[in-house]
RNA sequence: GCGAAAGUGGCGGAACUGGUAGACGCGCAGGACUUAGGAUCCUGUGGGGCAACCCGUCCGGGUUCGAGUCCCGGCUUUCGCACCA
């Protein structure tokens, strides 16, 4: 029977992925395989993966690679003996949703339902290793009733707050834009150019959380490109605060007429020189305090609040004009427009460093959101200063230079150089070093009450207002005698009313606004009538805590089961897309850490470990529905099976940098699986197994072990390819020792055709629970090795010999080789021996 | 402009700490089995040369016995942030 050639017999039973497939699919239900036991485990394992956003098109091909990397990590720490956990839900509000269900005219609520049913079709199609009991999406109200509470718990600790602050309006279409949806400036749908607008929005003080959520990445075992896109959008600065003196300013008061109503203008009316009660001094924040000698004039923000102070009355009409103009353009354009523009304000400040005046002008290209929105300019040593200076006019002094010679040297650009300057044209600091020069400078001011030396974030604070429809509402009741008042506890959820028209519209609120009978509410604090806050939250913060939910799904009573959190949190492993790298890695981490901070969970940081995977192209490349080249998952699984889909994803390229999808490739994973298919099903059982394959077997369970760990899913499927290449070497028939533990290594990327297999094999219950195949060592070594010989660092031969032969050996075995030989002439002048690798003859 | 990453056969990609460049797969070529094969299996496959050999990891330098890997300079591509003082 064995002497029958092999290759006839599978044509009695082919691997049908679509029958074995459904088959497992059904099993596991039945069995609950992918349950897992939230109080009784042992060894917890949180693995979790980025929940998508269910979209009417389906699952991404992008989301199922994602799944799928995350899913073959969790099976694979599953078989180490863990008891994993892996749960996987649905970021179902936001603007998406809203837009879509704009376009189509159908109601996001009735909508998200019927996408989440065909995402849970395509995910449960994939394989994917869910424990499907613990699922949630953001838009439940079981879910968002403590979405409402964690803002809640920010609320109440001082961390939410209320300020005016910039949109994007579109004046055509009349509704707030997000920056998405603001093209070069203008409307994406009617193209009509945006503009600023002004309203009352929540926030939260994310920026009081800098120095902590900086200094933490350093204990995070984290991709290095997501914790240094954490750093700079952190972006730590040191530098000084240095406060200029208006000149002269209340002996000449009379030019100086503050806007009626302004803050100085009330002052002024009361009989005070505003400067009597109100530090009039301008504080500017400088990197390079060094450069103070330069500072050759002064800009502020235009929203800069001392604007209305300081112009000067034959500069008013100029500097409103300029003003509101800046004002007006939105967020994208100014923040892109490269050309500098500017007025002056009639003003002078006075450098306190040279004691000079120096002019006081107001341009856009300082932000107000940025240190104290107001810088020195130092043209000589700022791009953008020389820039201004050269389009105004303005003196360009040089007080930096690479040696103390080149003091008078024109400057045609600016030189920015801080690292091996030295100090020119500054007074007492001439010829010091820059560095010395920034401590020293600092020191000098603060000696004088004009400076401090100080750090500062680029990081904002999080506005968390939307004036839309699709999302939770704010729970918060405003009463014209309490002011804002939070929404009891043990009234959540605020209920998001199904309304038909939530359209945006010109009123530049939330649709809700105009739902009197929803607004409408008793004031909690008085019983008086009050109105809700009609803004829903932003999107950010419902993914910024569910990871916390999962484990209590289910639990009405409490936002977490607090057995269920300590035991299963923070996360193990957390795999995701480098997008998220910056917004929803670090609110999660804040909201986090507020919560710790207030008691609510035992552990500031929520995901020891995070690996970012790669983005997947196709043809070289990037998938978009215009090109029509998008790869459409349910295809590929109905004519290849999930099991060659899901493999095929893996190897294509490194897990972390993503790949290139080919339609030609997937067919060499099909052939591997049919491969192992059939191996198993000519099995013997008779005689002992090869010792040679059993110790490439060995060596295979070594390094798929290894490169799971790791990610390298790409190169842990090479290695099981060509192990399946030795077995099937020659016509032999394979030994059930050789095969069944290559079954088991298959099971995280194949998962039903490993059951299956598993299965014939005889074995009872689930691979997964069979644990990891043990690596035997011994089997694994080699009892001859191949040394590579090189003469003067060029290999020319190589040569087998014992694991353990030392230098001599190997030296003699070498030089017997004739193409080696004739490259020795007389003695070696050197010999260089790497055990195990090379050997390298100099002469 | 700033920040991050990457440039290796016809193609996707291997090579973990400097140590046999091109694993594995696609494609291609030849062969076997076949009425047939786009199925399966076997063999070959970086370039040049009859060969000994020579040349090869974006380009130019350097360190080293030895460089795809480290250092310096340049080019190109992708991604992120974009007037952050």
């Amino acid at each position: 029977m064995s002497n029958a050639p092999p290759r006839e017999r599978e044509a009695i039973d082919t691997y049908d992925p679509a029958a074995v497939e459904s088959k497992w699919r059904d099993r596991w239900r039945e069995r609950g395989t992918n349950h897992t036991d939230l109080h009784g485990a042992a060894r917890p394992f949180y693995s979790l993966m980025m929940f998508p956003y269910p979209s009417a098109e389906g699952l991404h091909v992008g989301n199922l690679f994602a799944f799928t990397g995350a899913d073959i990590y969790g099976r694979f720490q599953r078989m180490q003996g863990k008891n994993v956990f892996e749960p996987l839900g649905y970021d179902a509000f936001g603007i998406h949703s809203e837009n879509y269900a704009l376009k189509v005219g159908e109601h996001p609520a009735q909508l998200i339902p019927k996408n989440i049913a065909n995402f849970r079709r395509q995910l449960e199609r994939a394989g994917l290793m869910v424990d499907w009991r613990y699922s949630l999406s953001t838009t439940d109200p079981a879910y968002y009733k403590w979405t409402q509470w964690v803002f809640l718990q920010l609320f109440r600790r001082g961390l939410a707050y209320r300020k005016k602050s910039a949109v994007n309006w579109c004046p055509n279409d009349k509704t707030v834009l997000a920056n998405e949806q603001v093209i070069a400036g203008a409307c994406e749908r009617c193209g009509a150019l945006v503009e600023q607008r002004f309203l009352e929005q929540w926030f939260f003080r994310i920026s009081d959380y800098a120095p902590r959520l900086l200094k933490n990445l350093d204990t995070l075992d984290w991709s290095e490109s997501t914790k240094t896109a954490q750093r700079n959008w952190i972006g730590r600065s040191e530098g000084a605060e240095i406060a200029f003196e208006v000149e002269a300013a209340w002996d000449r008061h009379t030019r100086l007429t503050p806007i009626p109503g302004s803050a100085a203008a009330k002052q002024w009316q009361a009989g005070q020189a505003p400067g009597a009660s109100m530090d009039s001094r301008i504080r500017v924040f400088t990197t390079r305090p060094d450069t103070i000698y330069g500072a050759t004039y002064m800009v502020l923000a235009p929203e800069h609040p001392l604007v209305d102070v300081i112009t000067t009355a034959d500069q008013r009409a100029a500097v409103d004009s300029y003003c509101r103009q800046a004002m007006r353009q939105d967020l994208v354009t100014r923040r892109t427009s490269r050309e500098k523009t500017g007025v002056f304000t009639g003003a002078h400040a006075i450098n306190p460093a040279t004691k000079q005046p120096i002019p006081i002008w107001i341009a856009d290209y300082v932000l107000m959101e940025y240190g104290t929105g107001a810088i020195m300019g130092v043209p000589g040593h700022d791009e953008r200063d020389f820039e201004f200076a050269t389009q105004f006019g303005i003196p360009i002094v040089r007080v930096v230079a690479a040696s103390a010679a080149e003091a008078g040297a024109a400057l045609d650009e600016a030189f920015v150089d801080d690292a091996d300057g030295v100090l020119v044209n500054s007074g007492p600091f001439d010829a010091l070093p820059v560095s010395e020069a920034k401590r020293r400078i600092v020191d000098m001011l603060a000696a004088a009450g004009a400076a401090r030396a100080v750090e500062i974030y680029r990081l904002h604070d999080w506005c968390i207002s939307r004036q839309r429809y699709w999302g939770p509402p704010i729970p918060i009741i405003y009463c014209d005698r309490c002011g804002p008042v939070p929404v009891p506890e043990d009234q959540l959820p605020v209920l998001l009313p199904e309304i038909e028209d939530f359209k945006p519209d010109d009123s530049g609120v939330s649709p809700l606004a105009r739902h009197e009978s929803w607004y409408r509410a008793p004031c909690p604090k008085c019983a008086g009538p009050a109105r809700r806050e009609t803004d829903v939250s932003d999107t950010f913060l419902d993914s910024a805590w569910y990871f916390l939910r999962y484990p209590s799904v289910g639990r009405d009573d409490v936002p977490f089961d607090t057995e269920l959190t300590s035991k299963w949190l923070p996360v193990d492993s957390y795999i995701g897309g480098n997008e998220h790298a910056v917004l929803h890695m670090l609110y999660s981490r804040f909201i986090t850490m507020v919560l710790s901070d207030a008691g609510a969970i035992g552990f500031e940081e929520p995901f020891t470990r995070f690996r970012a995977h790669g983005m997947i192209v196709r043809e070289g490349a990037k998938m978009s529905k215009s090109r029509g080249n998008v790869v459409i998952p349910d295809r590929f699984i109905e004519e290849w099976g999930a099991d060659t889909f899901r493999t095929y994803l893996m190897f294509l390229g490194p897990f972390e940098e993503g790949g290139d999808f080919r339609d030609s490739g997937i067919s060499g994973v099909r052939r591997f699986l049919d491969r192992l298919w059939a191996s198993v099903g000519e099995l013997s059982g008779e005689g002992a197994p090869d010792t040679l394959v059993m110790r490439k077997l060995h060596q295979t369970i070594r390094k798929v072990g290894e490169d799971v760990q790791r990610l390298s899913y790409n190169t842990a499927i090479a290695a099981m390819m060509e192990y399946v290449n030795t077995l099937r070497r020659g016509e032999r028939t394979p030994h059930r020792a050789e095969v069944e533990p290559l079954v088991a290594l298959v099971a995280p990327f194949a998962p039903h055709v490993a059951e299956e297999l598993w299965e014939r094999l005889g074995r009872e219950g689930s691979v997964f629970d069979a644990g990891w195949p043990e690596f035997d060592a011994g089997l694994a070594a080699e009892d001859r090795i191949e040394l590579a010989v090189q003469v003067n660092g060029k290999t020319r031969g190589r040569v087998q010999i014992a694991p353990d032969a030392g230098q001599d050996l190997a030296l003699s075995a070498a030089l017997a080789e004739p193409g080696v030989a004739k490259f020795v002439t007389g003695e070696p002048r050197k010999v260089i021996f790497v055990p195990g690798r090379l050997l390298n003859i100099v002469v």
